[in-house]
DNA sequence: ATTTGCGTTGACTGACCAGTCAATCCGCCC
DNA sequence: GGGCGGATTGACTGGTCAGTCAACGCAAAT
């Protein structure tokens, strides 16, 4: 009973279903993926979903606020450290970055099925979601208020330019829109950064003055 | 027989559905939305909708070509006036926003459905979708090339940044995350394109000199 | 050895809905 | 005024699944 799952033992099903469910919504979408899907994917019998989960929905749910919580611990975190602003968007381009990079198909599926689904789906997570455009709204504000970032730009629409460019960046990889790989994610955490901080006009020193 | 749809009459049913779809799918979105749901928002009967199109997906299909055709064209026909890239982006931006404010269904249903779903629905559209990106990516190009532009950023990170800004802050609209108005319409042009082009960080210029 | 009860199974049900189709309507032409 | 053909109608069918539930397995407790 102890740790290893012995076999695939008493162990824990109900995770071993929430990571079937990763891959069965990642590979046919929420919708399209039946309940029998994950039963297979996880090699557990149909009803057993529903021992561990009242229904279809809560299994995403459940997926979904157990990674989002983690970011928004991670964003307070980064916030928490004394680091200016653009590197603290650059820790968290990273992060969200990074968990795809080491786990595609759970963030396809939170990107796709609940973030970008604010209809069907992700109406339930609205307020969840927002949390995270107010954090990184109160990042660029206390930049602002202490002068490394210009005022000329609302704290939200910032955070939202800024997760509206990451968000982008991800569902061009998910959809093979975008050529990914090792030095793509690091280049992309770059450039995100560098356009939303430093802008595309040509009238300024190429880099900030240290 | 003429034009102005005396009654109800002859004249283009088949519009009066594509009109009513739009309300419909915005309403309820278009998985939970039944094709009856069409019919009696138009006041056609259900098998009308079946003449005129294909099916379901067809509906939606030929919506979302539409608009997306003339947005198409339009950044296209911008691109072709002799204006500095800024200005570009601003007229494109400009474009979308007012989209959505001249038809805020019509715009929902494209972006929630279509250009947000990238899964279930919009993957057929994906090319289609991405020309827009590949436009905009051009303008950024060419600005860069005659050094308007800084070059720090690939043309297509450009795109996708200014293009996830402008969807990301329609989806804070449509789904009441942001304030909405009149005000709120321009002031969101003019904090997109300043916040790709300008940037956030402090050590520029505020206003570029003339 | 027997009981107890959670974990597990999978066949089944009820609801839902996209799409079909045979019938009707109606404007127009001969 | 008869009939042709596209427009229009809406009842019906077929298939799909989410969720239920009665039964079984099995480990620990007695």
């Amino acid at each position: 009973m102890a740790s290893s799952a012995q076999r695939a033992g008493g162990a824990d099903k109900r995770r071993m279903i929430l990571d079937a469910a990763v891959v069965a919504f990642a590979t046919r979408g929420f919708h399209a993926c039946r309940v029998s899907d994950i039963a297979d994917q996880a090699n557990v019998a149909y009803g057993l979903v529903y021992h561990y989960f009242r229904s279809k929905d809560e299994v995403l749910d459940t997926l979904f606020l157990e990674r989002w919580n983690v970011l928004l611990e991670v964003i307070a975190e980064i916030d928490g450290h004394p680091l200016p602003a653009r590197e603290k968007l650059h820790a968290i381009a990273s992060f969200i970055i990074d968990s795809y990079r080491h786990d595609p198909d759970l963030m396809k599926v939170i990107i796709v099925e609940v973030t970008r689904a604010a209809n069907s789906f992700g109406r339930t997570h609205l307020a969840k979601i927002r949390e995270a455009y107010e954090l990184i709204a109160d990042i660029v504000g206390k930049a602002q208020a202490d002068g490394s970032f210009r005022s000329e730009v609302t704290p939200t629409f910032a955070a939202l330019a800024f997760y509206g460019a990451i968000e982008q960046v991800l569902t061009g990889w998910i959809f093979d829109t975008l050529p990914q790989g090792e030095a793509e994610f690091d280049q992309a955490k770059a450039f995100i950064v560098e356009t939303i901080c430093g802008g595309l006009d040509a009238n300024r020193p190429s880099t900030r003055p240290v």
